[in-house]
DNA sequence: AAAAAACCTGACCAAAACGTCAATTTTTGA
DNA sequence: TCAAAAATTGACGTTTTGGTCAGGTTTTTT
């Protein structure tokens, strides 16, 4: 006799679709598209291969969904930065924003950077229109903090770059980091650190005048 | 009537492997290990792929030799800091060093990313302490001008791997770069307006005091 | 309660991938 | 010059992989 199990609260398809790309956001951001096996994304969200073709027609489709719905969590961090606030406060809550993000979206900011190293052929013109877009904005406020005499007059684009990579760093290469720290992982107390040190030269510069 | 080929003045062997490296680390720096088919190396190679498996046994065994060999350019940037040149001075002449290495090896950079991405899997334990000692060296010379007041008292390893992500960015994340910028390919002026931020960013901050 | 819709999955297939090998050609060294 | 060593490669065997499918079960709708 075969037992019905009690009608799930969650939608049935949700909830396997959220379970697939789950273990798949997983493991694309280790191995990429290419080495990423579909037989594994299955094991991983304990569901037989065949299930994941039932929601999923292709690996594509899986990859594609997940660039889509992480590209969101793109430009959040980028909203602290806006022309009303003092550069000083809007750049610290940036980095400490985009650091936090990092530390508590590993996996996510992994794939992002996978999928950039390859070149962003999964990315559409229109998404990367879309990045573009929130670069811009952002790089405006900076020509107008500038304008207003606050900050020195440096490249926008190049600037907001480097602060990109400075913290996205501590996502991709906690094997770096960890490495260079001597440690097996990082601690809050790591990213407190690199809170403290980027913040402080990016904003005050690392020379002492003579 | 079959012609033989002049003896090549280069070694078979050498110069054979060498073809065969070449085209590796292309496609590792693009797709990862587990990404990587021998057969694509073969191709782009020019070699029937049973030539490939007659100079390495295993596809390990072509990405072994690579992050081996390749380790070696990790250091050369570092030479720069040395202690008996004033803060400014060295590490503009670092930066600028490494943005160079960045812009005209493109394809290692990338490979050790993509190595790191995945958590240096293939890393020796000795190689993470080569990585290691390379990085703590460097970390005395700055904590040497902090000491001599001529730096603030920046976390040093923070500090570097500032530095560090920075300039790797415009390796690793090209696309990203380039769609910033609103570009197809980065030119050298877009490498020299990194440097210029960068540099007097890090050197002296991009706040203007009240 | 019964039909319809949604969901599940073991078994299967064709293509691709890794790796092997025996037979041949080329190069080298005495 | 000629035998041994090194290099080359087409053809093959095995395993893995992406993807399909038919037939079943469960859930939803009416």
């Amino acid at each position: 006799m075969v037992m019905s199990k009690p009608p799930s609260d969650a939608r049935i398809r949700a909830r396997n679709e959220a379970k697939i790309l789950k273990a798949a956001v997983k493991i694309f951001s280790l191995k990429g598209f290419d080495g990423t096996r579909i037989a594994e994304i299955a094991d991983a969200s304990g569901l037989p291969k065949a299930n994941v073709y039932y929601y999923f027609a292709t690996k594509e489709a899986i990859y594609e969904t997940l660039v889509e719905r992480l590209l969101t969590g793109w430009d959040k961090t980028l909203e602290h930065i806006v022309a009303d606030r003092e550069p000083r406060e809007a750049l610290s809550a940036y980095i400490h924003a985009k650091l936090e993000y990092s530390r508590r979206h590993v996996i996510e900011s992994r794939f992002f950077a996978n999928e950039m190293l390859r070149g962003g052929r999964f990315l559409s013109s229109g998404q990367k229109k879309h990045m573009q877009d929130i670069t811009r904005e952002r790089v405006e406020v900076i020509e107008e903090w500038i304008r207003q005499g606050k900050m020195v007059a440096v490249e926008p684009n190049h600037f907001f770059m480097m602060l990109w990579a400075a913290t996205q760093f501590y996502a991709d290469f906690t094997t770096v980091a960890a490495v260079t720290l001597n440690k097996s992982q990082l601690t809050r107390d790591d990213y407190d650190c690199a809170y403290e040190t980027i913040v402080k030269t990016v904003l005050d510069g690392c020379l002492i005048a003579e």
